[in-house]
DNA sequence: ACAATTATTTATTGATTACTACAAAATAGA
DNA sequence: TCTATTTTGTAGTAATCAATAAATAATTGT
């Protein structure tokens, strides 16, 4: 049982809570950047317990990874999902993804895979793997959608939905990045009526 | 005068040089990725100079920053301005970026720009407004050959060159991102033929 | 040759880093 | 109440960090 009640002095933290307090400090800091200091501070628990727990720092950053991409909440993509109409769909994708990159809570910006773990995938052992499969898991959500539009008619039975997936997931990435450097929000609103098309026109022949 | 002799001790190194290794370090290791110990190993320049010439690290990343920013020899804006045929270009801008992204010479992958740099403009002062002027600079210098395209009659009069010039650098910052992660070059390759097409569309009405 | 100037080299600074020993505190079962 | 078990909080460890002090070496101008 997980609910049984274990013997010894129980923890004071939240394993759960405290790993997203962990991707937040990353997210913000980036893996080089943030101190174990800033880490236990965040997450509110001690050093002896953190590494008792998560182990040690690339561990957790592993971890925060892990629990930052298992999270199917990442606005932009539920946004896409639960919007029936296909080209309303997108359409809210892209304007989320605004939304997402230039407001985020925590200071942040953008997206934590796109800005930190991109960055450390090259340094950092083992990321690399986290993030590709994160990717990929990403299009194949994205193509699902289409794939559903296919099925209900309203899109056409040769539209290419992985192939798009991959195109919306690559415009995202620019806009994320522009983000990042503070373009005008206002610039990256104006394109998304004909990104929007682009991403559902017809393949040709 | 430039090429004057100066009095004293000459200087051991090349400043240029210097400088362009100092962006190798960063771009490979990030940041705060990259030790004092890292960058004059690299430079060949011992602490004391390094200060005397840099000033301290921040200011050292921000001359880092600049010296790659005004190098406007980076491949894939080459190809494309260089190649006559517009469609060929845009062609040649997309495989370069693959080529750049997965493939360079430091080790580092994908551009120093959408990769260290992008991550440390929120934390580290003044880089964001260094990423916006490049990001800027970059968008007019590809709407330029567009424009220049329109001008010999290749495009369309009505054809929005900035729009596609920063629709085609959208999409370079996904393929940045995906080289990153190790994606496969052969499926970004697949999707290239498609997205040249998009690029040098018509615009509807 | 000699002073003035500038850069180099070596060795080191205090601060911060990731990480841990140790003992007190809090639980469960007897 | 007593023992076994587990986590907590305090206070550190050695190593590395960015940055510098001081003495030496190499040049120019006179």
């Amino acid at each position: 049982m997980n609910s049984a009640k274990k013997v010894g002095r129980p923890k004071k933290f939240d394993r759960d809570a405290a790993l997203m307090s962990a991707v937040n400090v990353f997210w913000l800091k980036g893996y080089d950047g943030a101190s174990m200091t800033d880490l236990t501070e965040a997450m509110g628990v001690n050093p002896p317990s953190l590494y008792a727990e998560f182990g040690d720092k690339l561990n957790l950053y592993r971890l925060a990874i892990d629990r930052y991409a298992s999270n199917d909440a990442c606005s932009p993509l539920v946004a896409f999902e639960s919007e029936p109409d296909i080209e309303k769909a997108v359409r809210a994708f892209m304007n989320e993804v605004l939304v997402y990159a230039t407001r985020h809570d925590s200071g942040a910006k953008g997206c934590f895979l796109s800005s930190s773990v991109a960055t450390s995938a090259g340094s950092v052992e083992g990321v690399q793997e986290l993030l590709k499969k994160a990717i990929e898991a990403t299009d194949r959500r994205l193509a699902k959608r289409f794939d559903a539009a296919k099925a209900d008619g309203s899109l056409a039975k040769n539209f290419p939905s992985l192939e798009r997936a991959r195109l919306m997931f690559d415009l995202r990435q620019g806009l994320v990045f522009r983000a990042r450097a503070c373009c005008s929000i206002k610039s990256m609103k104006s394109d998304v009526d004909k990104r929007v098309k682009m991403i559902l026109s017809e393949p040709d022949s």
